[in-house]
DNA sequence: TTGATACGTTGATATTGATCAATCGGCAGT
DNA sequence: ACTGCCGATTGATCAATATCAACGTATCAA
């Protein structure tokens, strides 16, 4: 593993509070590996053997049974994925692919775990980063269960605005297809639903969208930071 | 707050491993309290002042935004709710009412803040308690995500089957109302939902369910252990 | 260049689930 | 017992979303 990455991790919030003998013996354990896209990472069901960090590339989680396949969240850079099946040491309950070219790192799990049982600052690490991914699926749940298509698309877009400092114009950070399924509807309802908006403050080109009137697209989508604030 | 109380909550996972003086300082601090039903408990967004405890009755945990209501879990006897706020000091995400007249124990957020800086075990405890919420939710959403209304409906009344120990007739735990929300769906489909699955399996008299064929019945909702499990 | 493939879009249609309205029945309060 | 209210059920209709099919376009390999 190169240095840049190990510094990379380093400055993760579930790792910046380590020992140092601890994180060089958890990095000594890890590997750094690089996969091409569309690559299946793991499967549902299987025992957690690692925990995986994302350092390029973009991840996708998502989960299929009895011939329905839905995503329940892109993992992007820099952050760790599948913490709670790793810690529980229980089956994990998503799949796991790439969706672009990726480098990743893989953790051995036991190590995770030794690590977790010996270095009080990393257990308290663990417990803060489990807790903000609760809320973070909780947020997913409110967003699926309270919200129309429409909404859903426009607060993504909201929210992409806001990640992007409020530039005139961002950019998808992938296919519409997985972002489709993210937000729980079709690709063909996807489209529909920019379309709708195009009348409400944006205006699409591919996989740019130029927000032209951030309180018009306030007023249809509806934000609400208990919903969409990823800090709260 | 009587003895009886005490020793049940000492006896959750989460709480058993604590050391004996953390356990009495917390429940020194914690205060029992008898509600009626339908009372507000809490409200999303406000700060996270009690870790609660279910000791008895029922609470729903439901979110509202914009005028639309959706109910996210029911919490039972004996079991915690709002953790991850407590712990994060965070806002809830969620707000809470009694559905029964239940009693529940409070405990200030410092306090379960201050034992899980100062007892390894307890802190422990808590890591696998919000390992366990997560993993709940994300089933939660693949249930909502990969399935019908009437699957959902089917592989819940599966999971209460399960539950009685494979009794020949269950009863639902609380109002189709609430039960409806629960499962992402309005009190007419979940009504319709019932009668459809009578001609599998099923035989349905008020809040009782009698099973009449499983295999019919699993033949059509399809359960899956990495959805429905309550230990995976 | 030429297929071949994958993605996105669009339109037509079907299905699912929501809404609206009416009714029934139980239960609490008077 | 009566009254009013709430929850559940049922039917009719509507709205939202999915499905199916066709087509355009970009990409990539031969």
């Amino acid at each position: 593993m190169r240095d840049s990455d190990r510094d990379v991790v380093r400055q993760l919030n579930l790792f910046c509070d380590m020992q140092p003998q601890r994180f060089d013996a958890l990095m000594t354990a890890a590997y750094a590996q690089q996969f091409p896209a569309h690559v299946d990472l793991i499967r549902e069901g299987e025992p957690a053997d690692f925990l995986y960090v994302v350092l390029e590339g973009c991840v996708e989680l998502f989960s299929a049974s009895h011939g329905r396949e839905s995503s329940m969240a892109v993992v992007t850079p820099v952050s760790t994925f599948i913490l709670a099946a790793t810690i529980k040491d229980a089956p994990y309950l998503m799949s796991a692919r790439t969706i672009a070219p990726s480098k990743l790192l893989l953790m051995p799990s036991g190590n995770v775990r030794e690590a977790f049982d010996h270095d009080p600052a990393f257990a308290r690490a663990i417990v803060t980063e489990l807790a903000t991914c609760y809320r973070g699926v909780v947020k997913s749940m409110k967003n699926l269960k309270l919200r129309t298509a429409i909404e859903r698309v426009g607060n993504y877009i909201v929210r992409l605005h806001d990640k992007s400092g409020h530039a005139d114009i961002v950019e998808l950070p992938f296919g519409k297809r997985n972002l489709a399924s993210i937000l729980g509807m079709t690709p063909e309802n996807l489209s529909r639903a920019f379309g709708a908006l195009q009348s409400h403050g944006i205006l699409m080109d591919g996989a740019r969208i130029e927000i032209t009137d951030r309180a018009a697209l306030e007023a249809i989508c509806k934000p609400n930071p208990l919903i969409d604030d990823p800090r709260s």
